[in-house]
DNA sequence: TCTGGGGTCCTTTTCCTT
DNA sequence: TCTGAAGGAAAAGGACCC
């Protein structure tokens, strides 16, 4: 890539103090975005993206090893009509959202609501490649970058060089254009003192905007905003604040730290008394080490622990052979072995067993994850099964790993 | 009504040791 | 031997995020 040319300095910005200048950078409708990169011609239809894999997908996935996916006439893309199974959206594009249809609903009622929408698998390698390509473009310019997952990232303009300049927005604005020329994606960034509040700005301006906020426009901006906006205050603590009359941030930050510690606890209390008060001081982290890895799936069908054992014995042996490729590949062995399981009734079990040395075998992790099931309860058909690896550490800088054997070695006796 | 998969972090409970 | 306090680690559950 070429080097970016940035505008010359103004002479005040070198003499002023620096400010602390922390941006929240979401691309917009990441996963649609890049479908409709691939599929032009779904452009301004509803199209919902999700569920596993089938068979109606099969024209799709030709078209797309083929590369003539772009030409692909309407009739051949799978619509919701009729689908049946488990599942649920991960996305859906706006002209779907007229229709009612959302992020995380069950595809058989998205199926009610608009029938005529077309159903895309998720293809999560593409956007992964797409995530590679815009974090790239981020720092070839700002190099302070911290990884928020697929379609967002925190950078750190403060030391940057025109990083001060209209509050962030030059900058901004160049980011923008690097990640749109390598990616033909957009984005949108929000500007503010740190990370709690760059995060709530750059929803401000959506799409492709890019909004500033400064400390004192906290009450103005922020206050009026539900506390539900606050990054780490879900569906329970919203509802729990609600039932105090508590609905919008300026409400939070008018309650006694005392009464929020009283009614929170210490540590969530303290936390949502700063955070009304747009006060966070974490530092944008460049590098960070997993902590643990898992593999889980939800079966077509909830299957019975004892009439269904050897195909759930053989789902839990694939899982744990999964979890142990992905730390074989990326290097990580881990001492605690854990299993989930989710039950007919939605309700979750887990289990953890540590082990006396870390591991990456798949064998190992078999043994143990088969000692957690012996003390779960199967009292109740499942619908999901999972195998986790925690207290990850990295290959060579702990113990040799534990219980190395050949991975086909033995099926566990529960199922 | 129906609720995926892969994570992190926090709180509470349980168990063990002193 | 019993009881209780205290502290830490492990286990379990749950909230939340993308």
């Amino acid at each position: 890539m070429a080097p970016v040319l940035l505008p010359a300095p103004a002479p005040a910005d070198d003499a002023a103090p620096k400010l602390r200048r922390i941006a929240h950078l979401d691309m917009d409708a990441f996963f649609a975005s890049v479908e409709l990169l691939r599929y032009p011609q779904l452009a301004g239809l509803p199209v919902v993206i999700g569920g596993r894999a089938r068979s109606a997908d099969a024209a799709l996935l030709e078209a797309a090893a083929a590369g003539t996916q772009a030409g692909l006439p309407l009739a051949a893309f799978p619509r919701l009509a009729g689908y049946i199974g488990r599942g649920v959206i991960t996305t859906a594009t706006y002209p779907a959202r007229a229709f009612g249809v959302g992020s995380a609903m069950g595809l058989m009622k998205a199926a009610r609501l608009c029938p005529q929408a077309i159903l895309l698998p998720a293809n999560f390698d593409e956007y992964r490649r797409y995530s590679r390509l815009f974090k790239q473009a981020v720092t070839e310019i700002a190099p302070h970058m911290e990884d928020r997952g697929i379609d967002e990232v925190y950078i750190d303009f403060t030391n940057v060089p025109g990083g001060q300049r209209e509050g962030g927005r030059v900058l901004a604005r160049l980011i923008q254009k690097n990640i749109f020329d390598a990616t033909g994606l957009t984005c949108s960034i929000g500007i503010a003192p740190n990370k709690l509040l760059a995060k709530m700005a750059s929803e401000f301006d959506k799409p492709n905007g890019i909004a500033v906020l400064h400390a004192h426009e906290l009450a103005e901006r922020i206050w009026p905003l539900a506390c539900r906006k606050i990054n780490g205050i879900g569906p329970k603590a919203g509802d729990k604040l609600a039932r105090h009359g508590i609905t919008t941030i300026g409400e939070l930050a008018k309650q006694p730290l005392a009464w929020l510690v009283a009614h929170f606890g210490r540590a969530t209390g303290a936390w949502l008394h700063a955070s009304a008060w747009g006060r966070d001081d974490r530092p944008v982290q460049t590098h960070s080490e997993p902590v643990s890895m898992s593999r889980e799936t939800t079966f077509e069908r909830d299957l019975h622990p004892v009439q269904d054992r050897r195909e759930l014995g053989a789902v839990f042996t694939r899982l744990c052979e999964q979890v142990a490729a992905d730390l074989q590949r990326k290097g990580y062995v881990g001492r605690s072995i854990g299993i989930k399981l989710r039950r007919a009734d939605f309700s979750t079990v887990t289990r953890d067993h540590t082990l006396a040395s870390a591991t990456q075998d798949a064998a190992a992790i078999r043994r143990a994850a088969g000692l957690c099931l012996k003390r779960a309860p199967l009292d109740q058909r499942l619908r999901l099964l999972g195998v986790r690896v925690g207290t990850l550490t990295r290959l060579g800088e702990s113990a040799e790993p534990a219980g190395a054997q050949p991975a086909q070695a033995r099926q566990a006796q529960l199922f």
